[in-house]
DNA sequence: GCCCAGGAGTGTG
DNA sequence: CACACTCATGGG
């Protein structure tokens, strides 16, 4: 007896393979029609974009429009953010084929434990895991979605029953993360300041440098925090020639790319994995050796 | 079978 | 500070 709504938005420049295709987040379905399905919150929603048309497509719920906003972050000035970012030489030529690739505002608890299980696995791994957690612990939503496991869910399951999802040695970082923070350190933190944040994260069990700036960016929305993982390793040493250690490396991107350094990375991060499968890539020009 | 994975923790030089 | 080793397991 539920009806579905069915409402167009615009939000502009959007890409959506770019934008759920690949490494920001794990939970969307693309399917042949070019549409993405997947869950937001509390609904199970499909985007698909025709023209400058976004359509989304629902069962429920009031104030879908605005989750959807703040989702794909409508309110990023894109134009201005690449503006910015085409200042340096070695971006600038690329990154207007990106225009559509926007940064998703995750839920920080969410965002949280999905970084912590993507620790040294890949990609379709990591969906796994996940999906088997929303199954397990999360609430359904319809048919074959569930929604991911808030934390009063997790943090009622034992380490052994966290590792029957597949989580490997990754189910005792999820288990003591459930004891360290609950709801309202989630909302203690979304307070804090990039640097004490990050701080904060770094000092939780299963977090270190990378899983700490990748929450800060697409958990907590901090713009200026820049990820650092093997990819943007490569990226940066055969882009502009830079090595060494993930502190030097951040103030370098800190330096070079201020407070869009997310926006940078993520250019960065989805121009080497193109490459790497032979696409054709926006910066190609070699400098290594 | 092999290699690698959007790394982190721990120990050592 | 840098490096080396281990962690548990599944995808390609």
């Amino acid at each position: 007896m539920t009806s579905e709504t069915r409402l167009e938005l615009e939000i502009e420049p959007l890409d959506l393979d770019l934008t759920l295709g690949c490494g920001q987040t794990f939970r969307w379905i693309r399917s042949e029609d070019s549409s993405w399905s997947g869950p937001l919150g509390a609904s199970h929603v499909r985007l698909r974009k025709t023209g400058r048309v976004l359509e989304v497509r629902t069962q429920a719920a009031e104030g879908i429009a605005n989750a959807v906003r703040t989702y794909l972050r409508a309110n990023d000035d894109i134009s201005a953010i690449q503006r910015t970012l085409r200042r340096d030489q070695e971006l600038s030529r690329g990154i207007r084929g990106f225009r559509g690739l926007r940064i998703v505002k995750l839920d920080e608890w969410e965002c949280l434990i999905s970084y912590v299980l993507a620790t040294y696995a890949n990609i379709p791994r990591i969906a796994k895991m996940i999906d088997a957690l929303a199954r397990e612990y999360g609430k359904k939503i319809d048919g074959t979605t569930y929604a991911f496991p808030a934390h009063r869910s997790l943090a009622s399951a034992s380490e052994h029953e966290l590792g029957r999802c597949g989580l490997g040695y990754r189910a005792r970082y999820v288990r003591q993360i459930c004891e360290a923070v609950d709801e309202d350190r989630i909302e203690e933190l979304k307070r804090l300041g990039y640097r004490d944040l990050r701080e904060e994260l770094i000092a939780l069990p299963g977090v270190g440098d990378k899983v700490a700036d990748c929450v800060s960016l697409f958990g907590f929305g901090r713009l200026e925090a820049f990820p650092i993982d093997v990819w943007i390793e490569r990226a940066m040493k055969r882009i502009y020639g830079q090595s060494g250690s993930y502190a030097r490396l951040r103030e370098f991107a800190s330096a070079r790319f201020g407070p869009y350094a997310g926006y940078a990375q993520e250019y960065l991060y989805h121009n080497e994995r193109m490459r790497a499968k032979g696409r054709a890539c926006a910066f190609s020009h070699e400098r290594q050796e």
